[in-house]
DNA sequence: CTATAATTGAGAATGGTTCTCAATTTGACG
DNA sequence: CGTCAAATTGAGAACCATTCTCAATTATAG
């Protein structure tokens, strides 16, 4: 990871500044374009697509996708609180809420799945879709 | 269930048929309409769409879904081999394979997710991301 | 058979994302 | 400092799965 940036633009710092500022909150592409359409430093989407992929493959931060047709989420990580692989996501269905959860019992199929099933889990990319509590009482 | 759908067209029919035989495989609506374009049976791809999109709402095929621009899957729910709740699927990142699980223990999970989490797991919308044992092996 | 509502299908629109390519910027090296 | 090759930028086009539009067709009840 970290191996395929060779250089430092400002559109990166300004991404990153961005990012960090935001802290661990679920921003869209287009928040980012939006963030920085009419401030001090306009950007292209082209660049903040890119950033946001090389930052993805860097491990800098997380990238999440839902339905197609929906636009992906991205969540810095900043103090670790993703990277231990016992957060885990849950989307629901009804109501689109995102639901952040640390977990050990649920980290520990990642174990199952390798051992038992030679699956290597990447709890980054994964999501669980149902519903929320409020909504399956609601239903 | 079963509500939406007044009228009972060829086309339905047609879809129905194809998807029987095509059986627990997956299939994306291209191939849907790939495998009518030059039959006996045309059928424009608006009517595939929305016939796939009824089926699923009626609980006769599920839909699954992975990275954005990436179609998604259906799946006839044949001899209830998907209903009973223990299917799960894996998608390899590297190569892109999807795997079809049967596992009471990641079933379980579910059960976990509702019991001390409040969260309605479903799992015809769940894919866990990850590698696949050859790639895996490989990288 | 008729009336009415649902469905079809060709084509356009949508929307997130990726691609193209000329212009610009970066950083190593002299 | 300059130079220069390599990387990056950005405006706009392209992509592609999916959804929408709407006039023509078809299904079903009565």
């Amino acid at each position: 990871m970290g191996e395929r940036t060779k250089y430092n633009t400002k559109q990166r710092e300004y991404i990153l500044d961005y990012l960090e500022s935001v802290g661990g909150d679920h921003i869209t592409a287009a928040d980012v374009c939006e963030h920085f359409r009419s401030g001090a430093n306009p950007m292209g989407q082209s660049t903040v697509y890119r950033q946001l992929e090389r930052l993805v493959d860097e491990g800098v931060i997380n990238k999440y996708t839902f339905d197609a047709g929906s636009p992906a989420c991205f969540e810095y990580i900043g103090k670790g609180h993703v990277k231990d692989g016992t957060c885990f996501h849950c989307k629901c269905e009804s109501c689109g809420t995102l639901i952040h959860m640390h977990c050990e019992e649920l980290a520990s199929i990642g174990g199952h799945l390798y051992s038992e099933h030679g699956f290597s889990l990447d709890p980054r990319r994964t999501v669980f879709y149902g519903l929320c509590k409020a909504c399956s009482e609601k239903e």
